[in-house]
DNA sequence: TCTGGGGTCCTAGGACCC
DNA sequence: TCTGGGGTCCTAGGACCC
């Protein structure tokens, strides 16, 4: 009998994923050192890698590093309708899938065993499926906890399989480097190596109260039990997002101020559009900005209403950035972004009243009224219809 | 070392309310 | 005259992930 605590989560990951689909549709790059951007490595196939380009990596850099690579622009539509792909074999292996990002999932497949086989039987058919049905190469992690799943995928890759079993959990973790836990990037990994803590075994020994102090309550807590193996989160369904943007980078060339207001409008024109396309609406607006010395600054307000108005949120924007404009003028802007956070569901109403709907006040009330019913970030769009001899008119008018 | 574009979550302070 | 404790919301920033 299977019992529960098997190692029976699979975290399955594909390779270099934006280049691995270039390999894929155009054969002159496969075995080639691939890059895909341009401006900065947007993806490395395993062949660039070699040579030490990395992901994040100027694009400059990587072709020093690298100068025989070839170098393709992103196409998003293509890693679109492979990740599609991808994420259709996850679902034909169980119903318990949970998405990580557009190449990577995590898969409950507990209680299986009769039906379909141990994890690992699972895993191979899914990695020969990966190859065979999408054509890309897929790392699988098998283990009893989502935490030491990614980790067991992260050192099988590249196109590997690899099995924790529960007895050897410790002996495969602690030796290796903290940056391997999840939370602990450059920054917390310079205060921990400060503290002469260099592997996972060296931080599950100090105690929570001190990660604590080290790297803030919530921080400490998560590094803490995921460096001593607990993790008793469960694979589920990704709750829905909570926000939608855009940035873009200027470069250096310094912009007048109605380019960078057409800049502008087309970072908001593109998000509001993508929100309407999800039936989604927000309420709080982000204007991110990025200098010339690549400090970061966020200017943000919450509006009274929901919205996925173009109209309203290029009034936001711009209010934003003229509040900005001091900053921007000491220290050089050079990338700028729009984020819409916030959100709740368009959902098309109508409402009777009892009164003219032209007052305002009454105008609100609705709106509250309707919140409360469909959730605080609900609603913006409807039909408010008046018991007095008055037309139909748009709440919010475009 | 040189930095794109898409996200997530946490922290902290201030305003405001009871 | 001095001033508790708890809560929510908003804004700004920091860190991290792919």
């Amino acid at each position: 009998m299977f019992v529960a605590t098997g190692a029976a989560i699979l975290h399955a990951d594909a390779d270099s994923f934006f280049a691995s689909v270039e390999q894929r549709d155009d054969p002159r790059l496969r075995g080639k050192p691939v890059i895909v951007g341009g401006g900065v490595v947007l993806a490395a196939s395993y062949e660039a890698k070699a040579f030490g380009v990395q992901t994040a990596m100027g694009g400059r850099r990587a072709l020093r590093l690298c100068p025989d690579a070839i170098v393709v622009p992103p196409r998003m539509e293509a890693y679109t309708e492979a990740s599609k792909a991808l994420y259709e074999l996850f679902e034909d292996t169980t119903p318990a899938v949970e998405g990580l990002s557009i190449d990577e999932a995590f898969l409950d497949v507990r209680g299986m065993e009769r039906i379909a086989g141990t994890p690992l039987d699972i895993a191979v058919r899914l990695r020969r499926a990966a190859h065979e049905r999408v054509g890309l190469p897929l790392t699988v992690g098998i283990a009893r906890t989502k935490f030491l799943a990614k980790v067991a995928s992260a050192v099988a890759k590249p196109d590997g399989l690899l099995e924790v079993p529960p007895e050897q959990e410790l002996a495969f973790l602690h030796p290796l480097p903290a940056e391997r836990v999840w939370g602990i990037g450059p920054r917390t990994a310079a205060k921990l190596h400060a503290h002469g803590l260099f592997t996972v075994g060296d931080v599950a020994r100090v105690p929570e109260s001190t990660l604590a102090v080290m790297l803030g309550r919530a921080a400490g807590r998560q590094v803490h039990a995921l460096s001593n193996n607990r993790d008793p989160r469960r694979v589920r369904p990704r709750p829905r997002r909570r926000s939608i943007g855009s940035q873009h980078a200027l470069g250096r060339r310094k912009r007048t101020p109605q380019e960078l207001d057409a800049d502008l409008i087309a970072i908001v024109d593109r998000v509001a559009r993508r929100l309407r396309a999800a039936h989604r609406v927000g309420r709080t607006v982000v204007l991110r900005l990025r200098f010339d010395d690549y400090s970061r600054a966020t200017r943000s307000l919450t509006l009274r209403h929901p919205t996925s108005q173009t109209r309203t949120f290029i009034e936001a924007a711009r209010a934003l950035l003229a509040a900005a404009q001091p900053v921007i003028a000491r220290r050089g802007l050079t990338l700028i972004g729009f984020t819409v956070a916030n959100l709740g569901d368009d959902l098309p109403f109508q409402l009777a009243l009892p009164l003219d709907p032209g007052d305002s006040a009454l105008l609100d009330a609705a709106l509250d009224e309707i919140r409360i019913r469909h959730g605080s970030n609900a609603v913006t769009r409807g039909v408010l219809v008046g018991r007095r001899p008055a037309p139909a008119m748009p709440l919010l008018p475009d």
